[in-house]
DNA sequence: CCTTTAAGTCATCGAACGCTGACTTGAGGG
DNA sequence: CCCTCAAGTCAGCGTTCGATGACTTAAAGG
């Protein structure tokens, strides 16, 4: 019997239920799923959460511009690159949480999320570094690259790219950004992860 | 009373299915929406394609290779962007099949036809065009661009990219796929959509 | 020890799901 | 005209869905 603890009990909910919308998406997932997942009655759900598109919004509500600003501006791409290619997204079942988010993206609350998730931690930095009139165009294009690469790594699973780390994408990463925002970037970080 | 006639049954069932699964995604769709978009009885789906997932899949069987091959090589590129930027995808729901079908990938049945089609239709034709050693990775990561601006554009609506057209695009699509093909290649199709 | 209170459980609701088999109806051929 | 057979309809099966309210149990304070 384990101890009874309600926000230990709310974060186990919270973690299984990350990791089923993350992998299967909203419809796809019951909340008994979730709750059979992390060993809690399914009722605490709806105690805890109120409902379970509550819980989707909790469980998704992610943070990602986190350390991305930290470092030397002609590095941001490449900083992105790692976090979609080289970081550990096991909690949302080894896909980056925005690609994952597309998964449910059939739900307009769920698009409008991944609108501001995008804007706000890709576009609005990017846009800062293009030069020229059409920056913002710029900014979203390479940001579309961006999520694309995601994409076709971990969902499409195309060859090549499910294989590569960032490495081997810098030199192209490098060429992409610098063309793209008309001034020099770097295709990797000075300071490869620790 | 409409005229008994199985084939335009089949058709209609078809349409509505191809419509619904790419807009709500296969999870979010029931047989009975798809029999009432086409005001055909839900039984007939069962006794004309014996499941719903048989329905899924012929209904979302594309052909998106279609003529993408036809015209100069230098102009592929841009005729792959056409068909995500200027395309009427209506019958999809608005949206490029590729991205329609994101919508379903968490069944690793819609997974492998995402991962067919888009190496038949992308990656492949560009390989071929790509120079040097690493061009398989080179053709993924201009695939993973067109897979992004669609999404952007159609899934996320990222202000710029959700107004831009083709010409628009011209000059960055040239600039980025002449680099990453390491050939000289154009932005947009020499003569423009009739 | 005993009361209180919140954490966790249980039985179950009504609706919607994919799917089935028996039935009805309408058009074409003899 | 009427028989046939396929196209289309209907009632309902068993299951699962999100959600609810009444119940039980364990831990903490006096």
């Amino acid at each position: 019997m384990r101890k009874r603890d309600r926000e230990a009990t709310r974060a186990r909910l919270l973690e299984a239920a990350r990791l089923r919308f993350a992998r299967d998406g909203y419809d796809a997932t019951s909340v008994r799923d979730i709750a059979g997942d992390s060993d809690v009655d399914a009722t605490l759900i709806f105690r805890y959460f109120g409902s379970k598109k509550r819980l989707f919004e909790e469980a998704t509500a992610a943070d990602l511009a986190a350390d991305l600003l930290d470092g030397p501006n002609e590095e941001l791409v490449a900083r992105m690159v790692r976090t979609v290619v080289d970081q550990d997204w096991t909690e949302y079942g080894g896909e980056h949480p925005l690609v994952a988010l597309l998964r449910s993206s059939a739900h307009e609350d769920t698009r409008r999320h991944l609108r501001e998730e995008v804007c706000h931690t890709y576009v609005n930095a990017l846009r800062n570094l293009a030069e020229g009139d059409d920056a913002e165009l710029r900014a979203e294009l390479l940001s579309a690259w961006l999520v694309g690469i995601g994409i076709l790594r971990s969902v499409v699973a195309t060859p090549a790219l499910a294989r590569a780390r960032t490495a081997d994408l810098a030199p192209h990463v490098a060429a992409v950004a610098t063309g793209l925002l008309g001034r020099p970037m770097s295709g990797a970080v000075d300071r490869p992860e620790a």
